[in-house]
DNA sequence: ATTCTATTTCTACACTTGTAGAATAATAAT
DNA sequence: ATTATTATTCTACAAGTGTAGAAATAGAAT
């Protein structure tokens, strides 16, 4: 298992989440195209958001030309993991039954249900 | 489904945690005492997040003799439901699979991801 | 070389969050 | 009633977050 990573707040994850929607490393223009859809701001508001993931580890950014280069430095798929963790820990006490309980309570229907349980056997061989 | 409520920052979160393992009305010491474990504070610092959960709808306080009584006014399990949902959409972009796979990567044995798949039966009967 | 223009970095600011001392209020004790 | 106790509310402040204009920079165009 992993370290714990530090949780994003909003902003920072939606930017984070173009990133990886991205092929790397992501241009600035391809981030903001990403984006466009779910969460538009302003060309300084990215550029902050970026800068500050690269203070927090997340991307490495590099000059390229005229413009930078951004490089995922922690995957989306470890930081998914990691914060299930913390779901299950900080918001249901560890306890899976609570984790069970809040998903059925969740929305979903029992179809989806039904699937999640389904996909939930990935390392059953 | 209910409507998304908010998520709380920690420190407010661990109160609320706290708030909501206590007998209803909880009374500050209780709550304090609850706290004592897993995340001590200031007795004016925990005043402080008992208001703000107040001005966010969390909690109604009442004054109760010479000291308050606090009462959630969102229980636990709406919190979790709304929290689990957000989680699915704002981090797994809704997709149960992206789910699944963060669940499987958590760092859960695999004994306790056949337990989940148990607990998700909750509603199939 | 000089100017235009695209792009980034600096600076800024209001609001939130974590934390807690100072001031106030209200109850209990004498 | 007056004082001591105790619990709460105000006030405060540093750090984090959301947002973006101003200033600086570096290629592109002429």
């Amino acid at each position: 298992m992993k370290r714990a990573i530090r949780r994003l707040p909003d902003a920072e994850l939606e930017v984070m989440q173009a990133v990886w929607d991205c092929a790397i490393p992501a241009t600035r223009s391809e981030i903001q195209e990403k984006l466009a859809g779910s969460h538009p701001m302003a060309l300084t508001t990215l550029l902050t958001l970026l800068s500050r993931l690269a203070e927090k580890g997340f991307l490495d950014i590099e000059k390229q030309g005229r413009g930078n280069c951004y490089t995922p430095q922690i995957t989306r798929q470890d930081y998914l993991a990691s914060q299930s963790r913390r779901f299950l820990d900080q918001l249901c006490g560890g306890s899976l039954a609570t984790f069970a309980n809040a998903l059925c309570d969740s929305g979903l229907s029992k179809e989806e249900l039904q699937e999640l349980r389904a996909l939930l056997e990935r390392d059953e061989l």
